[in-house]
DNA sequence: CAAAATATTTAGATGAGCCTAAAAAATTGA
DNA sequence: TCAATTTTTTAGGCTCATCTAAATATTTTG
């Protein structure tokens, strides 16, 4: 079995192999684990050595499959748990993210299948990201930044990337909520901010929380 | 805050404080957390400088007022977890406590006290002891072992020591689960083990068994 | 293309929690 | 009671995951 903190490097390597193109840089999961690049150094020894990675030094890591399956059930843990935390217990989509990050290392796959059934086999957790089935299938909905809609077009909200309270919390009061049908009023050429309509109300956004905002087309 | 094994450590006392009279000694803790009696010095050294025991070389450690409401909070995740996970996610109660024991160490005093909630306030856990509520009060009911009954009184089964699978499994598939009133029939001399009337069936099981189950008379 | 800057790895150290072996204190019992 | 036994503590080491500082490799740039 991986320890706590393997399973965490595992999955920081996950997400970032999710948008660099290649392999992940020893520096950059330095600063995702926070912690200096000589540990990681180190790490990534160990978890070549347990053939979770291909490693080969100054050239950055990949996840072998095994390591892929691994993060991938952790990454699925963490989503399954928040569906619960929000759903089941009223929290809020800002506030579950550290929660799971605890949850997520229990040991127990009945438990995580269970609570699977339990929540009705959800598929996309309360960001909009998509829950790993059991065999560690991924379904991503081919979702595009609201930056990306020009004025007149629509789409709905799908996913929120970010996972602190801060923009969270923005979006739910402003009620830029998952599922809510977005049409792009206009674009102010000199910041790119955004004039929206939102379930029939007007919402002035900037480009950087647009950014954050993942759509469905149409 | 306080690590994982600090938090074993602190359950382990609490454990042990419950049926030691007086101050547990190092190699109980030993025993119960399944290290060598050197390594449980080292911690109660630790312990004992945040003052969450008094420890006195050679004599034994007591929980602080600190150390036991750290421990009462432990137990009372522990138990609130092992409610979910029966009553939610329809797992027995043999299977619970190694999960149970991972859940415990999550720190969230919200999360606590909306499963507590989500559970509708439980009072004892699918073992029958009891839940600490959120002030870190027991209320203990007032049980006795089945083997202080004579033949011809009756009790109802209110709680089973013991965690391990075999057991419950055991008493599970003899029916004889929480909340079955108990008759005693005959007890026998020769090695004590008991003839049962359980909800209107007959049973016999061996003293040792007898001693885990715990009833509360009339 | 070579020097400067940056990224990565190596080397050696630290603290937590564990170990074994030896020393010291407490308990038992002849 | 005092010698033998048991319990507990001390001393010194180990592994894991981290650190800093120094060495080495790669990348950038003048």
């Amino acid at each position: 079995m991986n320890s706590h903190i393997e399973e965490n490097y595992l999955k920081a390597i996950y997400k970032l192999s999710l948008s660099a193109k290649g392999a992940v840089s020893t520096s950059a999961l330095a600063a995702e684990m926070e912690v200096q690049a000589a540990s990681v150094t180190d790490m990534l020894k160990k978890l070549a050595a347990k053939k979770l990675i291909s490693y080969e030094r100054y050239y950055g890591v990949q996840l072998s499959k095994t390591g892929m399956a691994a993060s991938i059930r952790i990454v699925r843990k963490h989503r399954l748990w928040e569906v619960f935390l929000v759903e089941k217990l009223g929290f809020g989509w800002g506030e579950v993210h550290e929660i799971a990050e605890q949850l997520e290392h229990v040991q127990s796959e009945k438990l995580t299948d269970r609570l699977d059934a339990f929540l009705n086999y959800p598929q996309v957790d309360p960001h909009g990201d998509p829950i790993p089935d059991k065999e560690g299938v991924v379904r991503q909905q081919p979702t595009i930044a609201l930056t990306n809609l020009k004025p007149g077009e629509r789409g709905r909200i799908a996913a929120v990337k970010h996972d602190g309270q801060g923009l969270l919390d923005y979006l739910d009061r402003h009620n830029l909520v998952l599922d809510s049908d977005v049409e792009v009023l206009e674009i102010l050429e000199f910041d790119g901010s955004m004039q929206l309509l939102v379930e029939g109300k007007e919402h002035f956004v900037s480009v950087k929380i647009a950014e954050n905002i993942l759509v469905l087309r149409g």
